[in-house]
This record gives structure tokens, C-alpha cells and sequence, in this order.
DNA sequence: CGCAAGTGTTGCGCTTGACGAAACAGAGTT
DNA sequence: AACTCTGTTTCGTCAAGCGCAACACTTGCG
């Protein structure tokens, strides 16, 4: 019974509330942005622009920078993301192992899952070497170009293979744009049990990916180490691969993976 | 220049935006709950809460759990967060040291500030010896019976004080209940610099905390490092206060406290 | 197994909430 | 000082959002 996302998408939600929530994904990608801005983005009057920030303001989802009239995102959204986060079983029980494969590596770790046709990251922390890193959580980034996007599609059959893929964008000259070029990798990665990808999403990251397995042993989640590829050379990606095999079975043994 | 966030609390925002996001409030409140229940809490007819929950769901701040017809928070806040909690000057600045600050001590380090009358929780960072914590952040949680909000409460003068005090309920036997007795903690506070809390918002929790400043010497934000009492007996209370203080010092210079 | 109760979902007509236009205030620039 | 641009407020209009009624589905009980 799917018929409320169906209807909102199909535009037949509420209105105002769709424009108030595109408000605040403005927000996420810009930082910050002024009422003028808000209502050229959303295409609305900048009265019906400033009504609407001073209603999601209200609820503290936004508020005013120091300079007069502009706005970003608020604390409000820290609450609900409190509870949100608090609830993702996955995260939490990854979450201190994460920590340590980030402590032991220096790079940065990510959780991911696979959600309407793309990797979703739910988790990252960050190693001592990853300051200022990029921050992967809550965006949906490319299964074909990624090493966990590799490990999230190894997990699939055929035909639910075919029905997670669209197009496969080029990103860079190393990124897989053939179907059967991504299936004979996929076996590799079946084989090996990890993924990597260097170069494929972006020139200088290389990334290292492993399968977070349930109780049954379905891939649910993916586990990466991630870093600049001058950090993480051919000399090194095999120990980190080793270490993130070993991290992520130890969270598939918390979902309890292979016990008997 | 405030006049959104009043017009907004005044009735006068859009209504339908205001429901919405109380809905979301709802749902970080209780967990999950369904569309009668949502109706009930925010007085409106069964289809408009129906309605209003469709459009939260294409924007993916809803999701329903695998119970027909029951919605929970979705994965669509965690990206507003990410973009939140990035952006937070404070938790940016702080982030690093609180890190060091939670591998030094093994416990769980927390940035919070003072908000509506409570410690609103922005930060956490869990130590190796923390697992499973309680993830506070996002919560407002009550200042007299936390260090956090000893701190908090030391920067405030006598007007601000009372102003933002309600009632101080009992938590344990431990727990500060009168007025008198608080301010003569707060004095205590301001005369060490740190607050210590031990079993008073629940029996077995440790926590201390310092107070970090802005430029001007301003108590901004507090940082606390808590445990279960347990593992934070007196014996190591005065170390982790040291290295608390320390850190909160950090923060405070980062912040520009005590440049000349 | 059939029925009742309760919840979720949909379509429709009405009304009122949300909208854009116009105007004003303030800041920055020339 | 004048102009430009932004944020903010007020007001009349109308279409979006509302509640109502009905239907579909699930669950529990006799």
C-alpha cells in the first residue's frame, strides 16, 4: 500500500507543503540563501517565499544567519534527526566499529544501502587522516562508479539487476558504462567478497567495499573505506581491503550473520 | 529583524506547512504512529492528516515501517542533518577536539547549548569504551540536573536565570530541587570553571562538564564528558575534569576566547 | 466463517487559507 | 541624493486544501 508517495510524487500532494520542504533541500545544497533566492529556485512570489520560511523558521528547521534577511537550516532538523538516527537499528549497531576501522585506517567509513536505484549513505566517520572530508550521509550516489554500489548490486539476481539500473553515466575515463562490463565485475566482487573503485566516480578517490550480510545472509548494507588515491595506493588497498572485510562481517555477525 | 519566526508562532505562518512539520514532531516523539493517531494529535480530519503525510513521504521525510499503513521519520531528514550539522560553526570547530577529548577519555563527549529553557544537545562523540550509548543529540534535556546545563546556567545573570528556569522536577534523590540550592551550585561552577553531575537526572550516570566561550567571554556552548558512574568513579573524575576543561579551553580559543 | 469495528484511502464540493500584487522600509551603491 | 535591490507587510481574489461521505482492507470476536 504505496498510494501516499505515489500521489505526492504525482504532484497531487499539498502544495505548499511540497514548496516549504523544497525550501529547506535549497537550504541542504546552497548552505544558506535569502528570500529572493527561495522564491526564484521555487518559482513562487517572494512574499509566498517569505511566508513559508517564517512558518518552517517557527519550527526552527531554518533560522537567520547573522547577515540581515538570509537564512540556512536550523537546529530543529538535529531533533528529528536524533530520532531518525537513533532508529536505524543498522547504524547503531555499526557505529562502534565503524569507529574503530576509521581509527585503525585513517580514512573515511561509510554505510550505505541500496534505495531506488542508488546507493543511499546512512553513517560516516570520518579518520584522523579525513579532515574536512566530504559528507556522503543521507545522498544517493551512483551503484556502477562506487565500490558500494558494486557490493549493494553483487547482492542482486539478474533480473532485480536489471530493474536497479538506469543509465550508466560516465564520470570519469575509468567508469564501467556497459552492462556486461558491470556484470563480469560484479562476479569478481562475488568472488572476492570486497569491491574497489579507484578513479571511477571521481579521478583521485579510490574507495574499498565490503557486504554487510543479515541473519540469512542477503546483502543489506554496504561497508567503504574511502580516501584521496594518493593516500591509498596499490601499496595499501590490500590491507585496508582486509580490514574492511573483517569490519564488516564483524556487523554481519551483530545482525546475526552466521550464527548457528 | 525577527518578524518571520513571530508571524509564524503567531498563528499567522501557512497552516498547512505547520501541520506538516508537526507531524514530523509527532513522529520523533513517538517512533512510529498511523494515520488516525496523527489526526487525533493534530485535530484535523483523518484524509487531510493522510494528505499531509503523502506529501512528507515523497519528500522522504516519512517512510511507512513494514506494519500497514504506520510511518515513521525516513532517511530524507538524515540529509538535511548531514547539511545541519556540517554547517554548524560550533560542531565544526569543536568536532576534532571533541574527538580526542572522547579517544582520551573513553566516554561519550557532547557539545550542547542553551535553547527554550534546556540544553539542546548538537554534538556526540562516543569513546572506545561507550558503546551502546544513549545518542543525545537533538534533545532538549533539562539544564538543572545535568552538567551541561550547570554550565549553561553560569553564564546567565540573575534576570536570565530566573527567566529561564521552570520548574525543577526530581529526577533522583540526588536531584537539585530548589532554587536556592541550584544557584548556590551555580556559584560553585562559576568558581571552578566545571560542573560535575553524579546520579542526578538518572542513578548510575556521571557527567562533567566546561564551559566553552565565544570572543567576548561569553558562556556559548558547554562540553561534557559522562559515563556511567561505574566507570567514572571519584578517582577519575578530577582527571577527566582536567582534560575537559582542557578541551572546552580549546574550543573556546578556536572560537576566539582570549586573543588579544 | 461471517460480521462488526476500526483504520487507511479516495473522490468531490465548498470555503477559507494561500497566493500574488502593490506598497513600504531599509541597506548598499553610484 | 537618487537609484537599485532585497526583505517585509497588507489586502483582495481564487484555487488549493479542507472535511465529509463512501469505499477497501485488516483484524478480532462470537
Amino acid at each position: 500500500m504505496r498510494n501516499a508517495a505515489e500521489a505526492g510524487a504525482g504532484g497531487a500532494g499539498v502544495q505548499s507543503v511540497d514548496r516549504a520542504l523544497s525550501i529547506l533541500e535549497v537550504l541542504a545544497r546552497t548552505g544558506e540563501a535569502g528570500v529572493t533566492e527561495i522564491s526564484g529556485e521555487l518559482g513562487v512570489h517572494k512574499s509566498t517565499a517569505f511566508r513559508l520560511m517564517a512558518t518552517l523558521e517557527s519550527h526552527r528547521l531554518v533560522e537567520q544567519t547573522g547577515d540581515r534577511g538570509r537564512y540556512r537550516l536550523g537546529v530543529g532538523i538535529l531533533r528529528l534527526a536524533g530520532a531518525t538516527t537513533a532508529r536505524l537499528d543498522l547504524v547503531q549497531e555499526a557505529r562502534p566499529i565503524s569507529r574503530q576501522l576509521a581509527a585503525d585506517t585513517g580514512e573515511t567509513v561509510n554505510i550505505a544501502v541500496l534505495s531506488d536505484g542508488s546507493a543511499l549513505y546512512l553513517d560516516q566517520v570520518a579518520g584522523s587522516s579525513a579532515l574536512q572530508s566530504h559528507n556522503w550521509v543521507g545522498q544517493h550516489i551512483p551503484l556502477h562508479a562506487t565500490s558500494n554500489g558494486k557490493v549493494l548490486l553483487s547482492g542482486l539476481d539478474d533480473d532485480d539487476l536489471e530493474a536497479a539500473l538506469g543509465a550508466l553515466p560516465t564520470y570519469t575515463s575509468r567508469t564501467i558504462t556497459t552492462l556486461s562490463q558491470l556484470r563480469d565485475e560484479l562476479d569478481r566482487v562475488r568472488d572476492q567478497g570486497y569491491a574497489v573503485a579507484v578513479d571511477e566516480l571521481e579521478v583521485g578517490l579510490t574507495a574499498v567495499a565490503a557486504p554487510v550480510r543479515n541473519a540469512h545472509g542477503d546483502v543489506v548494507a554496504s561497508m567503504s573505506v574511502s580516501g584521496p588515491s594518493f593516500r591509498l595506493g596499490d601499496d595499501r588497498v590490500d590491507e585496508v581491503v582486509a580490514q574492511t572485510v573483517e569490519a564488516a562481517a564483524e556487523v554481519s555477525h551483530r545482525l546475526g550473520w552466521g550464527h548457528r
